[in-house]
DNA sequence: GCCAACGTTGGC
DNA sequence: GCCAACGTTGGC
């Protein structure tokens, strides 16, 4: 089982937006970096743990936990030229972009801030809290989730 | 809302 | 295949 942290600006998906999805379940959607899009469609799999990150709005940090439900599967958004998300590089016989199934998993109690994981010495290898981490998909150790859902309940 | 840092595109 | 120009991300 793998951990992993996904960025989401939360006036456009939030934590509370996974929750009240149908069946606390949502396709993670337009995910358009190839980086990116080679963890979702080939080595995030269901049941491994997601830290969800909010990004560009206060307080940035993870606000809680959502779980892998689905591995990747082709995003259909880029299929669709009325979409946003449409790309018409992905064929559907050779699809570009990729998803998973998330969630709901449950809500910190309070933000771990980018700020406190910066300041925190065994998080500061965490690629969140390098300058000019753009990644919207980052790999966490099994340490590092361990350590911040401590001090999101301590 | 600004703008630095990054990823992608496209002319050559 | 280089790299300048452009578009996007995301902390502040």
């Amino acid at each position: 089982m793998n951990y992993w942290l996904f960025k989401s600006e939360p006036n456009v998906f939030s934590l509370d937006d996974l929750k009240n999805s149908p069946k606390k379940t949502s396709f993670w959607e337009g995910v358009r970096n190839y980086q990116a899009r080679n963890f979702l469609r080939d080595d995030i799999k269901k049941g491994d743990l997601v830290l969800f990150y909010h990004s560009r709005v206060e307080p940035v940090g993870i606000v809680g936990i959502a779980k892998v439900t689905k591995d990747g599967y082709p995003d259909a958004f880029a299929f669709d030229p009325s979409h946003k998300y449409f790309d018409p590089k992905s064929k559907k016989e050779s699809p570009t972009w990729y998803g998973v199934d998330v969630t709901y998993q449950e809500e910190f109690p309070r933000c771990i801030t980018l700020k406190e994981i910066k300041e925190t010495k065994s998080l500061s290898n965490m690629m969140v809290a390098q300058k000019g981490a753009r990644l919207s998909i980052q790999p966490v150790t099994e340490k590092e989730f361990e350590i911040i859902k401590k001090m999101a309940y301590s």
